[in-house]
This record gives C-alpha cells, structure tokens and sequence, in this order.
DNA sequence: CGCATAGTTGACAGCACTCAAATGAGGTGG
DNA sequence: CCACCTCATTTGAGTGCTGTCAACTATGCG
C-alpha cells in the first residue's frame, strides 16, 4: 500500500468509527489487566486510563494520524496493531516502530506540537483516545505521573538505543531472530500459546524496519527455518526452538 | 584503550580531581552562555545550573562511570568531551554516543538506579556534578522543571530514532558524512570558526558508533576528501563545501 | 474464479568486512 | 630536543553478504 492511497483513505469518514460512548468504562474492559501494563512501571501511569475519551474502530490501511498533523491525542491500542512510518525525500516510506495492543501511541511527541509520523493500521483495529491538552494540564499537577512518564519515554530511549545497535551491528539474519523474538516477548501477555502468533505487519515492514531489503527479509526466515529452529507459514509463526534461536542469534 | 585498563585506572582517585568549591558559580563560568542550552528548551531546565555541587577534572582515558554502577549523579561537560559505551557479550566495546562541552550526561537513565554505560573521557575534560536525589524532589515540587525534562527525553528518543535510521539505511560514505555534520552543527556554538575542528574520538569510535569497520571509516573520509568536500589531517576536520556536503549525503 | 498484491527464489554485482602490511602520529625517556 | 617506541590510521587484496533485478509462486480479496 503506497502512501498515497493512505492520504486518500484518511479523508473518509468511515475510516475511523466511533465507538458509543457507554462502553468508555475501562474497568469493564477486555484488556483491562494487560492495558499499558508492558510498558508501563504500573501505579500513577493507570491514571491515563481515567483520560480516555473516546474510543474508536480504524480499519486495516486506514490512519490514525498524519506526519506533520497537530497532536491532539495520544491513543492506547485497545486491539490490533499500527504501524508508525515516515516517508524519505524520494517519497519511500520507513517504518519506525510496531505498536501492539495494550501499547501506547502518540507520547513520543509530548515535546512538540505535530506528529512527526504517519500512523497506520496493519489489521482492523480499535484504539482508545486520550487527549493532551487536559493531560498536560494533569501533569502540572500531578508531579508522580509526570515523573512516570518521565521513566517512561527515558525507557524509550534505552530500547531505541539497542535498537540502534542490532541494526547497524548484526547480519540479516540475526536481526530477523530478534525481531521474532521481540514480536514474542511482546506478545506473551496476550497470547495463548507463546510459541505461536501471526505477525500483522508485511514483510517489506519488517525490512523497512530492520534496515534491510524484503528479499533478504525473505531469505533469512527461510534460514531460520532451515535450522528447524523456527516453523513459518505467510504471517504465522511457530518457535520450535526458542531457547536455541535465542542462544545463538539473541543481541545483548 | 581497551576497558580493562579502563577499569584499574578508575580506582585511581587521581583520576577524577575536584576542583575548588570556590569557583562553583554558574554565573562565572566561561561557558554559562551555551552550557545546558544546545538540548534545554531554554527556561526551567537552566534551575539544574543551580544543583551543581562539584565540579571535577577528569583525564583523557579516565571513566566518569561504569556500567552498574549506582547511579547518583548526572553531569554537566563544562569541558572536554565523554563517550558511552556498552561491552557486547564478547567484551568488545560498543559506542552508544558522544557528548561534547555544555552537553548533559546521566539524565538517559533517570528511571533506573544503575547506570547502563560506561563514560570515558576522550580528552583531558572537566565536569559538574548534579546529585539526584535533590533533584528528585525538586521534581516532585517543580511540575514545569519536569515537564521540560519530560521535553528533553522526548526528543532524545528521536534523535535515537533518527540514528536508527541514519545507521540501518544508508551506506557507510553517507553514514560517515551526516556524522562529520552531525558535530559540526554540535560544535557551532562555541567554535570560533564552524567550518574548522578536531574531533576528540578515534576512527575506532566512530566506526563502533556508526556500526561500521574502522577501515572502512578511513576510506569514507578518504572518499570524502577526494570529492573536495572536507579536508582531514589526523583528527583535524575542515568542511571545504558544507552546502554540498550536507546537499550530497545529508539524511532526514 | 480471477485478478492484484505479497512473498519466494535465483543470478549477478558491488560494497563492506577481514586479514595483512605499511605509514603516520603522539608520547616518553634519554 | 631528538630518537624511539607504541598505537592509530591508512592502504591493499581477496572474500562473502546483501542489494538489485527478474521471474515465479502463493495469498487474499472482490
């Protein structure tokens, strides 16, 4: 999907529904016990829960919000995943970032007044809108929840940082394991079996976002599972071996 | 250097010399001018100038602090210029980032109670020290200090972002360049003439930071020089054509 | 069922890595 | 101040991984 349909997409309202507003109840919801809990040190950051304003359904493809629009929301991911991406100066999207559900979206920016990626729908998927405007003004109030926040995007750094690191420092090949194994990891709360899950996002994602070509996106999988040490199917993934695919390719 | 000489000589206590508690006041000080400005906001975040309760000089090849070391300090780089670094499983370092004078260094992990990198001085430099316990309370008490520190970890997670980026997609001539103005930019405030200075890391740094081979490093430049773009001796760095430099090979 | 898009596989070329040797810079002691 | 030593940097040759281009296959949607 070329980011031009995606423009288009944006303007129809059919895109983002809305969700009636009687089911805003975060104590009633499905996800409660995992919501924001992955990234969250837990405590004051539960308190955005009590922000949410609104909810809304947003279709595969469809997005969120556009680089460079004013910032108005920040969204936890109540189902689905989205995907987060720039364009380069030819016009080629770059993925940033996968975010999942449970995940929060949209405080990168708090410092600035645009979104500074677009964000799209990799499946049919529902979000919870906070907006910012009354948040900020909680923080100046709330000095822990602004501090949790604090350790929040400072935990964001970290983990971009070691991003940084395996992509400019591993082979192909181990920067897939990783990806796998992250996408696992991040999963597990959520999922059933742990050893099995389907990755929402298209293989050109996953190389966009590791930094390398499809192709060879392609060719590493098919390493890996050569090495029996993981079972692919199109997006479906099975770990035959995780403590192997993890000893051997996992970036410290 | 390798870290095991690292790690004797920081039990050293000539290592890192306190200076007179005399001349701690930021009003005097001869960088007071640019000192906190290049990432603060400009505001709230100058009260940090005020928790400022030694300062130090520490030598070339001198470490400032070890990874898991407890974390009680943050810096200020009142002169000079420090390095970060992690060990792969291997032992080998890994370059996470440079900060040079007027820089500010340990806030990255204000959520842990460890430090995650090493800090070394790649020149005979000099720091002020901020205890983070007080400034723990001051945030408590002061919602807008917080907020501004909650801006500055926010755009240092694009920054990481954008170094993800720079260092998964483009070729190690392109990597190499956007480096090069990547400190140009860094060191304008305070050099006299901008298109002329020395960079304080080894080619080996460089190579380890932009996730390439110190050979290869040395034929980037070498590329460089050969266009006319920049002229290199030894550390000495001059931008001959900047516009074009930056035309070229600039990555966004 | 058919089309469009996504994903796989193959062939080949080029860039960066590795290993090795030569050159240059910086620091130390006489 | 110079000679020497050590370490940093440059340069060269050869290999391998990944990118590119192209063809083929699979998947998913209408």
């Amino acid at each position: 999907m070329n980011s031009i349909t995606n423009l288009n997409t944006i303007s129809h309202e059919t895109a983002l529904t809305d969700v009636s507003p009687t089911c805003l109840n975060c104590q009633n919801c499905s996800i409660k016990d995992y919501c924001l809990t992955p990234e969250s040190v837990g405590g004051q950051l539960s308190e955005l829960k009590h922000s949410v304003k609104k909810r809304r359904i947003i279709h595969k493809g469809h997005l969120l919000f556009l680089a460079g629009q004013p910032r108005r929301n920040a969204y936890v991911i109540r189902k689905g995943s989205i995907k987060c991406y720039d364009l380069d100066p030819s016009g080629k999207e770059r993925v940033g970032d996968f975010h999942l559900t449970g995940e929060v979206i949209g405080l990168e920016d708090l410092d600035t007044s645009t979104h500074h990626c677009f964000a799209v729908a990799l499946e049919d998927s529902e979000i919870c809108e906070i907006p910012l405007l009354p948040l900020q003004n909680l923080l100046l109030s709330r000095a822990a929840l602004c501090r949790e926040l604090l350790s929040l995007t400072t935990c964001r750094v970290r983990q971009q940082r070691h991003l940084t690191k395996l992509v400019s420092q591993s082979e192909a090949t181990a920067r897939v394991a990783n990806f796998i194994l992250g996408m696992a990891q991040r999963l597990r709360l959520r999922c059933p079996d742990q050893s099995r899950f389907r990755l929402s996002m298209a293989r050109n994602d996953i190389a966009s976002y590791l930094g390398i070509q499809m192709e060879t996106v392609s060719r590493s999988i098919g390493n890996l599972q050569k090495q029996g040490l993981i079972n692919v199917r199109s997006k479906q993934i099975e770990l035959c071996k995780p403590e192997q695919l993890a000893l051997k390719y996992a970036f410290h």
